[in-house]
DNA sequence: GTTAATCGGTAACAAATGTTACGAAAAGGA
DNA sequence: TCCTTTTCGTAACATTTGTTACCGATTAAC
């Protein structure tokens, strides 16, 4: 039954270093529950009691953080093979931390968390294996909140600017490259307004510091960029 | 040899629900590092290699993070029974994110990491204990990331303000409480200057939102208070 | 009790950033 | 190709926040 799924769960990082037959063996252990879900779906509401994370095998989840007006702000896209959900579900409230909304029909995989953390009886390689995955998987998502904490504690918009850019030169090993995002994301993803990061880009522009055009991005003086972080 | 210690021990979360002669067991398998460290010493500078991680079983220790002018910031304080450097020893990198240094003459125990994730061939249930907290230290560090994240994500000091106070109505229950900083670190940790912090406090206060004096507060319109959040 | 050090409030001014609006360039569709 | 939509740059102005400096209140040290 788990076939259908066996070239997605082989790209699931909590799965990796496990074949895929260990893995069959390992599901009737692990009992994972699979569902089916219908874009627009709500799979869980802030604040519900959280039993299972989840892992998503096929389509696109959005997660909503609600504010006190009752707008909701989209924290972020869960894509195939994340998890979602799992550091609530390891944690003493044990509550979902945001609203969970299907943004493409999609195969979502649930389990329990205490299957990660109880080995069973058997102590079979796979579950061992499966603890430092998952053990991984929060360190790895613990390093990236330290990354936007440090993106966010910067003050002013040059800063930001610079210290985005020179982490994305480490990134590319160039001094030309391509931004990911376009300016309403970036600046979003920076914390400020467009027009304020167009015109202190410009600034550094007119300063020697870089050069662009759109998303084409030169680096002119790596050194300067340096002094300003 | 690690009677003398029995007292902290029983204080580090990484050891809980683990009693102190199941962990005296358990450190023939796990043979834990425990070296003594004078003020002032470096435990680790930034990128070092990291082998291990650290348990701070007496004393004080600082981290501290390097900026590109040589100049350091410091990140966090370290005290008894907390660790230092797990979520870098489990993630990809292997480095230390951030230096080490001992503040008070100090006590650390030092673990490599293979030994929480790996299992040990008597499938002792301290180990799975272990394993256990681990994931929950963890998950915890990564919630208050988190946690910080909103605080920095909020743009005007007037929504910092308000959301820090909700938050303390929240933990201590009553309208009425004392801030447990003073408005240095307070201004510190909402990423303000203090006399920007201490203007738009006494605006709030002239709004009939919140009365205080010094430390003591007094939340007057929670419904205000929340809707600027 | 006296003195010194620290902490918090406040105000005037400077600087940075947000707001709003508009137009040109680029991209996408019919 | 032409039209529409999106993206980006830019400018004037408003607002917020930082900077600097000073003073009184509180606390700690002697």
């Amino acid at each position: 039954m788990y076939q259908n799924y066996s070239n997605i769960l082989e790209k699931v990082d909590l799965f990796n270093d496990i074949t895929f037959s260990e893995l069959e063996n390992m599901f009737f252990c692990l009992r994972p529950l699979i569902k089916e879900y219908k874009k627009d779906e709500i799979i869980a509401l802030e604040g519900d009691d959280i039993k299972n994370f989840g892992v998503l095998l096929q389509g696109k989840l959005m997660l909503y953080k609600e504010k006190f007006d009752g707008t909701r702000v989209l924290l972020k896209a869960v894509y195939p093979g994340q998890l979602f959900g799992e550091i609530a579900s390891f944690s003493e409230k044990r509550k979902w931390p945001a609203q969970v909304q299907v943004a493409k029909n999609s195969t979502v995989m649930f389990m329990p968390p205490e299957k990660i953390t109880n080995t069973c009886t058997n102590l079979c390689r796979g579950h061992r294996i499966l603890t430092l995955n998952m053990i991984k998987i929060i360190s790895k998502k613990a390093i990236n909140l330290n990354k936007t904490i440090e993106y966010l504690s910067v003050k002013s918009i040059r800063q930001k600017i610079a210290y985005y850019l020179l982490d994305q030169y480490k990134k590319n090993n160039s001094k030309n490259f391509m931004l990911e995002m376009n300016r309403n994301e970036l600046s979003d993803f920076l914390n400020v307004t467009r027009p304020s990061l167009s015109r202190e880009m410009a600034n550094m522009k007119k300063e020697g510091l870089i050069d662009y055009h759109r998303s084409s991005i030169k680096l002119l003086d790596i050194d300067s960029l340096g002094s300003i972080v």
